[in-house]
DNA sequence: CAAAAAAAATGACTTAAATCAGCTTTGAAT
DNA sequence: ATTCAAAGCTGATTTAAGTCATTTTTTTTG
């Protein structure tokens, strides 16, 4: 795996930030980004922000995943969403103006920028393009929420966790999935135990293949037809 | 019932405004908001706009309720949300640029106001107050879809159900509940008749009552409690 | 590297909720 | 008022998926 380390970033030379909301940043715009961002080094399971605490600023992700969820009552996570690297993590609660009702954990060692509430609050209210753009992220991932809604209510335990490894071949960009079967129930919405006997027939088909943890998709068509799409 | 008809209805005497994203409206804005909007009278079952297509303007419900939904598989529809007087309907998609996701179509004889795109965006561009009562409103309906998901993968039909009740009430704010059987089993997300023989359950537990089609709730602590929260 | 802890996997059993089929009531339209 | 289709309701049956208990494998840590 790629070593990870506490190491500073320049927006100007991030790799992340042509895919991000900053990514139509002129020369100006990126340095006092820059001026206003902290680098950080974050370990595996830990917290970004945690429910029922106010957002102070938002995170970049430079470089690892993280996973969005709410917890149900007696503590079980619901995984909403895992962002990846050029991600913007955090911002929605700030416009809410309320306590944060998600809490974001790294999945794994990442690198992560920190821009401060006022900082940013500031490019939006002064930087047209970027405020288009977290309208668009927030009116498609509206969108993304309403199908994923129509998926638990009518999908299939099956088709779910079909489509929800398509996704993740996406979201791993080629390098192996590598989330506890824990997490992935969770963001199938599903028991562990249902999804190891899934994750087994899938094996069986010739849909995936697992390496200990580690899954290898073999057929994401084949997944993607499962998923009923 | 209300008697409901083609009437012309009047930005600054609009009951619904105050509750509404224009609700800070000063007396020229609402007077050049008067001027951009067109009133319409819609029958019950009528749609707003469907699945696909391209956003023109919004929809300001003036009176009436509208049920947004996506459509799974075999077209069954997942209701997402049902929105009353005061709420606008179908700005999402216009900021994303992309075609509607979702559908919205009347419950009942509706007024509603309709505005054009360019004049909204133009609106949105130059109002401050009115952009940040958007940016606050997306946020906090995705923070309320991530909380729908998290119900949907955890929570029994009955819980779903229970609390489903409890929100309907607030929608109807006293007058009784008045949805069709399935309409009501497709935003709980079940079938219509495990959802019918629910309210029966419901009904010998002296938590609701049913008048033919129309649900009075008798106990909504009863329901709330019943759907744990 | 060994030991301990955490995660993954398997088996047996239970149950919530879907499906299918048929019957009854309601309300809309003539 | 009568008719007819749509909506509501009930019963019987099936099944997908959850739960609980135990074993095996993997991962972490001293």
């Amino acid at each position: 795996m790629l070593e990870k380390s506490h190491k500073h970033v320049t927006c100007a030379t991030c790799g992340a930030k042509k895919d991000s909301l900053f990514g139509s940043f002129c020369g100006a715009e990126t340095s006092n980004l820059d001026e206003h961002k902290t680098c950080n080094y974050y370990k595996k399971n830990q917290p970004l922000f945690i429910e029922g605490s106010l957002p102070r600023g938002v995170f970049c992700i430079n470089e690892g995943k993280v996973k969005i969820f709410t917890r149900g009552e007696e503590g079980k996570e619901q995984i909403i969403h895992i962002a990846k690297q050029g991600e913007i993590v955090g911002f929605r609660a700030m416009f809410s103006g309320e306590a944060y009702k998600v809490a974001a954990t790294t999945l794994e060692e990442c690198n992560i920028c920190f821009i401060n509430k006022t900082d940013f609050l500031d490019m939006v209210d002064t930087n047209q393009v970027l405020r288009n753009g977290i309208m668009r992220e927030l009116s498609k991932e509206l969108a993304d929420r309403a199908t994923f809604i129509t998926n638990m209510a009518q999908k299939s335990v099956r088709e779910r966790l079909a489509f929800a490894l398509a996704m993740l071949d996406d979201i791993y960009e080629g390098e192996m999935i590598n989330l506890t079967r824990e997490d992935m129930a969770n963001f199938v919405g599903t028991a562990t135990e249902t999804l190891i006997r899934l994750l087994k027939d899938f094996k069986d088909d010739n849909l995936i293949e697992t390496h200990a943890r580690k899954i290898e998709i073999l057929d994401k068509k084949g997944l993607l037809d499962l998923a009923g799409l």
